[in-house]
DNA sequence: GCCATAAGCTACACTCGTGTATCTAATTCC
DNA sequence: GGAATTAGATACACGAGTGTAGCTTATGGC
């Protein structure tokens, strides 16, 4: 007995996953304002030492968390359904938000020193990816397409989408593919001219 | 010479006044996890002693300076102008929420730790006062007189507005009253059958 | 003008995070 | 199985923020 404790040593890759996982959770939890080594190291269960051979501050170990998650997917384009690319499309990026690194941008983003300190870094990894906003991919598909005219593909209607879902999840409740649907129908459609009416 | 320092000793509510405008000021700066007893006493020349006399620790400040804030005011209605109305009470959201007690509330309503330490004070304050969204109070008073149908006013329609506002305010781009004719124009009014289409 | 009130100032012990340094011991490569 | 590598465990001096306490001195009411 009291062997379990040195059994398992971490190291190299298992041992960085664990602090990038670490990193991930805790500036969710205190934002990035209160990142600490410390409070990584704790939660990793790793002492400060190790951190430190590797990242100079608690900002670095982020981003080299954030470098290495996984990238945001492109929506994908079903066959002549706008409606539902577009739902899929507002799926997407739910999903995204609500994974790790998906809250942590969004707490980065949302902190007063850390946006100034990180915006540029971020841009350039995690928003480089995707050409523009989640919707806007389907809508300019579509709207080549001749599905409606192109003149109402303006930067406000394919900022709709996501502006309403930020708003729902900055209210602490992520919107339901129910809710989902409802800004399409009654809010992103009607904008380009396909509502109900 | 010398005596410039203190020919004025401040007392009751200018110091009072003088220590919530440098809370507003700090919390904006810093964010709600880095708000300290010692920064908000250096940036209103008050030793901290002075403020632990009053308050037992930096949010209970920061809450005090809200609860003195200005509150929000209503949107005025003109008469049979729903553009304009709209395109007004989008501009009251922006014009509150670059004030210091709005930029304040921004600050805290996306702080980690701040939302949940605050939220419930916060509403029973601040949003209390206006019952619901900026342009709902609009389109609830147009809706009742028949200018489009009352069951295009949803919950996403009447949050619409917001959020575009909101989505530019976290971009980093107040938005301009272009901007907001644009959110009418849009996205707000062809959501309730009134758009250009 | 006197005096109670309250602001300004300084010091203290305490906690927490920081970097760094040093030593031990588990893993892995050969 | 031996050696190089690298994680884990302390320990340390330092700075920043915390509450508290005590003293000095403007200020305003009477």
């Amino acid at each position: 007995m009291g062997d379990q404790n040195s059994r398992t040593r971490r190291r190299g890759e298992e041992l960085i996953n664990a602090i990038h996982t670490a990193v991930l959770e805790e500036v969710v939890e205190v934002g990035v304002g209160r990142l600490t080594m410390d409070g990584i190291g704790k939660r990793a269960a790793t002492p400060r030492s190790t951190l430190y051979r590797r990242w100079s501050d608690p900002v670095e170990v982020l981003l080299d968390a954030l470098y290495h998650a996984h990238p945001v997917e492109e929506p994908t384009l079903g066959a002549d359904d706008l409606r539902g690319d577009l739902i899929r499309a507002l799926q997407l990026m739910v999903s995204w938000t609500l994974s790790p690194a998906g809250r942590a941008v969004a707490t980065i983003l949302t902190d007063p020193m850390g946006a100034a300190k990180m915006s540029e870094p971020l841009q350039e990894r995690v928003f480089a990816n995707r050409g523009g906003t989640f919707t806007s991919t389907v809508l300019r598909h579509y709207a080549e397409r001749g599905h409606f005219p192109a003149e109402r593909l303006t930067p406000v209607v394919t900022d709709i989408g996501e502006a309403l879902v930020v708003k729902r999840l900055l209210d602490g409740a992520p919107p339901s593919n129910a809710d989902l649907a409802d800004f399409v129908d009654q809010a992103i459609l009607p904008a380009i001219g396909l509502g109900p009416a």
